[in-house]
DNA sequence: ATACTGCGGCTTTTT
DNA sequence: GCCGCAGTAT
């Protein structure tokens, strides 16, 4: 610490501690911070931003601020915001995909982008693959559009075009082929993928020097949160913004590093220590959050990793309760335990919306809810639909869309016949051929008339788009009138109104629409309509709103990441489960599930449960999984058992076993076969048993590490295996 | 055009 | 066991 530069800033910099402090005022020059779970990261970055701010180092223009989220965005805004007078909103601070679609405006000649350009979501890019594929003729059997869809962003993300690609193999030589036959098809119409903004502005700062030293130049102060998420692509964007001038201070937490399956690269941690020359990270190991016993579970489950940074969480506030641990018969009978427990901790005056219900997979919350249902606790489901991918508010987008922009095919195939209006299968095809041989957009193909007997039908449709277009042009309408004027006159509206099931929902959802184009501010008020549609697709909204009433907290350890709460339940803790046994087939899959219990331990402020079940409905069947290795790498000192029926001695003292040798399975009858024995697979080829799970009899799955294909799980009764 | 039925698949997810 | 999709029946 220099005192000379933190007494002026005394304000600023109270209450920080010393590690904190030397990471706010670290000098000008890149930094890894190692910031723990719960160890005030946030309020590093934004401090630090501050404090660069007023000591007159930069100013609003020279820092680029980037998150992940658009939450973590705004959070950083806001807090900024708090701390020093500037107008935030016009500072760089944003998700990788904002900053970059707002890069991607400002130069969209440069990009070789239309100025109206749109933003394709997930699902949108998956229903251009599917049109794709089937004008191409490619079999979806074999090449299924999900797979295609993951060919193609992995490589984006890595920063691969299909031109640099090549393949020994048919079978990729024709998704290359796809790939670029796609991008192609995105340039026609003026359409970009979320992977897209990030490559393309990529692209454009490495061929444009001029424009890449004026950004190197400007961003001088390059801060990064949650940087063990950054990928390959993101990566080099940052490393390319930074150039030879510019420092880059990134905040993240190899151990909590949980999205390798979507491109995360925790290597990118160690990268980043060796490009940008960094001696040691700055380790934030303090933790405000959680009681003692909770850390040193924590600290004692993920020591089990390898290749960590290293790192060991404190606190001065003492060890707290033990860590309770609950083994039921069934899920139905843990999700009994947990409601009991929670009704318990209500009387005592809990707030249950301080408390957290987490499980590894989505599937386990429907026999908590049930439970929850029964006994009349209120709960709120974090995950499904966000408000902009329902399908009311897709559709109601599709007309906004072609109204921005009529050569939007995907808008256009969206609601040409939504609500149905006459255009069938046969007019459509007709529309994709005629726009095939001419290499025209749909649109331009239903305005040449073209198409047969429901050429009046189709006129109707373009004068419809047409005259919303002309009213909002003519009467000069605000965002909010385009809107609703779009929902009522295409349709929409009268279609719902008639539908008796949930059309009253969707209704009110559209009403929802209006209402957020209402409130909608724009940057550019010329420009409301595409800013509107943008900030749709970049930011789909609230998971659930439904706030006000005090409800228990339902959700993945994936979405409990970067949450707190009082107390936690942790289910479903099971071999198979947590860890889940499609990670362990992926490279440093298990490592990665460990650092997900990792995240779900690291919730909890006082309290924490775990839970596991002897028995358990899984695909529509009973299963039998065996507790799972992450509770026996937790120290027994810290734990109180709780099960009604706590396990027998002999299986207790397994207990603190290391997971590495094979554990023996809950039903010896491994249907004939053994642990360690070689086996043959007609499909898989050679491979040895080395886990088992089922009730024995024709229920028995084997886990089999093949050669080439590495771990699978083979169900007896439809595997066909031979002694090898 | 819509409603039903049968089949397969099935981890996590932000932008 | 449940959901979503595709294909068929009305």
């Amino acid at each position: 610490m220099e005192p000379n530069v933190a007494q002026p800033h005394g304000s600023l910099l109270a209450g920080l501690n010393n590690e904190q402090l030397s990471a706010v005022t670290w000098p000008n020059k890149s930094a890894l911070v190692l910031a723990g779970a719960g160890s005030g990261k946030t309020r590093v970055l934004t401090t630090r931003i501050a404090w660069l701010l007023t000591t007159g180092q930069t100013n609003p223009a020279g820092v680029l601020g980037v998150t992940f989220t658009n939450k973590a965005a705004r959070e950083m805004q806001t807090r900024l915001a708090a701390m020093v007078p500037v107008n935030v909103r016009a500072m760089w601070i944003g998700t990788f995909h904002g900053l970059c679609n707002r890069f991607l405006r400002l130069h969209h000649r440069d990009a070789g982008l239309p100025n109206t350009f749109q933003i394709l979501d997930s699902a949108d890019q998956l229903s251009a693959i599917k049109r794709l594929m089937k004008s191409l003729d490619v079999s979806d059997e074999r090449f299924p559009p999900k797979a295609v869809q993951g060919f193609i962003n992995g490589n984006k993300e890595n920063g691969q075009r299909a031109d640099v690609l090549s393949a020994g193999d048919p079978y990729t030589r024709k998704l290359i082929e796809l790939y670029a036959a796609y991008d192609a098809q995105c340039r026609r119409e003026g359409v970009v993928d979320f992977a897209e903004l990030l490559l393309r502005s990529y692209e454009v700062l490495s061929a444009n020097q001029p424009l890449r030293a004026h950004y190197q130049a400007r961003f001088t102060h390059i801060l990064v949160d949650e940087f063990q998420d950054t990928n390959r692509l993101q990566y080099a964007w940052l490393k390319l913004l930074a150039g030879d001038i510019g420092s880059v201070f990134a905040v993240g937490d190899d151990d909590q590093s949980i999205y390798a399956f979507r491109g995360a690269e925790v290597g990118n941690m160690r990268s980043l220590l060796t490009d940008f020359a960094i001696a040691e990270p700055i380790r934030l190991e303090q933790n405000y959050r959680s009681a003692g016993n909770i850390l040193a579970a924590a600290n004692a489950l993920i020591e089990h990793n390898d290749g960590r940074l290293g790192k060991k969480l404190w606190t001065d506030a003492g060890d707290g309760e033990p860590i309770r641990l609950f083994e039921a018969h069934s899920d139905v009978e843990e999700a009994a335990f947990i409601v009991d427990e929670v009704k318990a901790l209500e009387r005592e005056g809990w707030r249950l919306s301080d408390i957290a219900l987490l499980y590894r997979s989505n599937a386990q919350s429907r026999v908590l809810e049930h439970a929850l249902v029964n006994a009349k606790l209120p709960y709120r489901i974090y995950g499904g639909l966000r408000f902009f991918e329902r399908q009311e508010v897709k559709h109601a987008l599709a007309y906004l869309r072609l109204i921005a922009n009529p050569d939007d095919d995907n808008a256009l195939l969206r609601v040409i016949n939504v609500p149905a209006r006459g255009i069938g299968a046969r007019t459509v095809e007709n529309l994709l051929a005629i726009g095939r041989e001419q290499g025209v957009s749909l649109w331009q193909a239903a305005c040449s008339g073209g198409a047969g007997r429901a050429a009046g039908k189709l006129a109707d449709f373009v004068a419809l788009i047409e005259s919303l277009r002309a009213k909002r042009d003519d009467a000069l309408l605000t965002l909010a009138e385009t809107v609703s004027l779009a929902i009522e006159h295409s349709g929409l509206k009268a279609m719902y109104e008639a539908d008796k099931k949930d059309g009253e929902e969707r209704l009110a959802n559209l009403d929802e629409l209006v209402n957020a184009a209402a409130s909608y501010m724009p940057d550019e008020p010329a420009n409301a309509l595409v800013e509107f549609l943008t900030a749709a697709a970049l930011e789909a909204g609230e998971h659930q709103a439904e706030a006000g009433e005090d409800a228990l907290q339902l959700m993945t350890v994936h979405a409990a990441k970067g949450l707190e709460f009082s107390a936690v339940f942790v289910s479903g803790l099971e071999e198979g489960l947590f860890p889940h046994e499609n990670s362990m087939a992926e490279r440093k899959g298990l490592e990665e599930e460990r650092r997900l219990m990792y995240v779900a331990i690291t919730r909890a402020r006082r309290r924490l449960y775990l839970s596991c079940a002897q028995s358990r409905m899984l695909h529509g069947r009973s299963s039998y999984p065996l507790r799972s290795r992450f509770l026996e790498e937790l120290p027994e000192a810290l734990l109180k058992f709780l099960s009604a029926k706590p396990a027998p001695r002999a299986e207790r003292a397994a207990w603190a076993q290391p997971a590495a040798t094979p554990r023996p399975t809950r039903s010896a009858n491994l249907g004939g076969w053994r642990i360690g024995q070689s086996v043959e697979h007609a499909k898989f080829g050679l491979g040895v048993v080395i886990d088992a799970e089922g009730a024995g009899g024709d229920d028995v799955r084997l886990a089999i590490n093949f050669a080439e294909h590495g771990i699978k799980w083979l169900d007896l009764r439809y595997a066909k295996l031979n002694p090898a």
